[in-house]
DNA sequence: AGCATAAATAATAA
DNA sequence: TTATTATTTATGCT
């Protein structure tokens, strides 16, 4: 390919019979050492991208968007900036890290995210629904179409949610021998 | 919450009294520990969830769907499948490091996947699509399979590419207004 | 240099 | 397990 543009630190470090130094000086092998290890480090702590471009961008200095994190992992950039950002994040990695070990409310708390931020559910049953279907469970595990219609149009759920519902609950049963250990009283 | 099924191991670690063995002589907390070690180390091979569990189908044994690997990461499986899958895991994950530390070559070999896999060359839809894509979208924001396809021949661009337009052109509208209409309140 | 969003990966209802 | 949604990563564009 012919590219007349600075190259980024992955091409160089990839043409086989490059120094390791630049003509500006900068370690190119160094820089591609820490930026899989950084990889590393950040999902150890389960860090996301943005979640290190947002708490980067709290600090002082200059922001980094999500895209900046990325291309940094990638090497998808330029030595100079490489070089440059580098000790940036190395320095709030190491920060981060012994944050974690004093818990991981403290890592969250310097992250700057919110810390109970959960996976939302792609549909879900309301406590008060899963209260109702366990009745109905324990009274009946095995209702008649008539039956799932009714607990269905009571819970103000679809019918065929419902009713898979039972044959999952049914099939958890199955596959297990003791049930009533666990239950909580 | 009153839940008379199996617990997972995510749940049993998580209460504070619980002894780290469980009645059937299951060290839980050593279950718990490997689980985000195996992660980490599933991680810093670069590997997928999907190509784990691929790699060991097509090992003698059972088969293991992606789901499979992502719940025995989350725990979220009980305490015995747990214990049944954990030295399977281990197993294949020493050899797959082994086969690493001679290549990467040997590791994607190992892996059995495709080694130059490339991620695909991101689309620019053409104005023009784009308004006929939405166009689609508002008459019907989930098209069945024929319908998606259909589509796609009449746009020249590949189903796949269509598919997956939709699929985010969704995750777009219901991250935008709080408004959801294919969920249940 | 970063926004918008396509593609890929992880999580989960069915 | 599968099929799909939720979330994260990567990249075309300017």
């Amino acid at each position: 390919i012919t590219c007349s543009e600075t190259p980024t630190v992955s091409q160089l470090v990839s043409k086989p019979h490059n120094p390791s130094l630049d003509e500006d000086g900068i370690n190119l092998e160094e820089i591609r050492e820490f930026a899989k290890n950084f990889k590393i480090r950040r999902l150890s702590l389960g860090l996301t991208q943005t979640q290190v471009g947002q708490a980067l961008t709290a600090t002082e200095g200059p922001a980094y968007s999500q895209s900046a994190i990325c291309r940094f992992e990638k090497l998808d950039i330029t030595p100079k900036s490489a070089q440059k950002l580098k000790p940036v994040l190395e320095k709030w990695l190491n920060e981060a890290e012994l944050r974690n070990q004093e818990g991981q409310q403290n890592l969250m708390e310097f992250v700057g995210g919110e810390p109970s931020k959960k996976r939302k559910r792609r549909t879900s049953f309301t406590p008060q629904a899963i209260v109702a279907l366990n009745a109905y469970f324990e009274k009946n595990p095995l209702p008649t179409g008539q039956e799932i219609t009714e607990i269905a149009k009571e819970l103000n759920y679809d019918r065929e949610v419902v009713r898979v519902w039972f044959c999952n609950r049914r099939q958890t049963l199955k596959n297990t021998s003791k049930l009533n250990v666990f239950q909580i009283p």
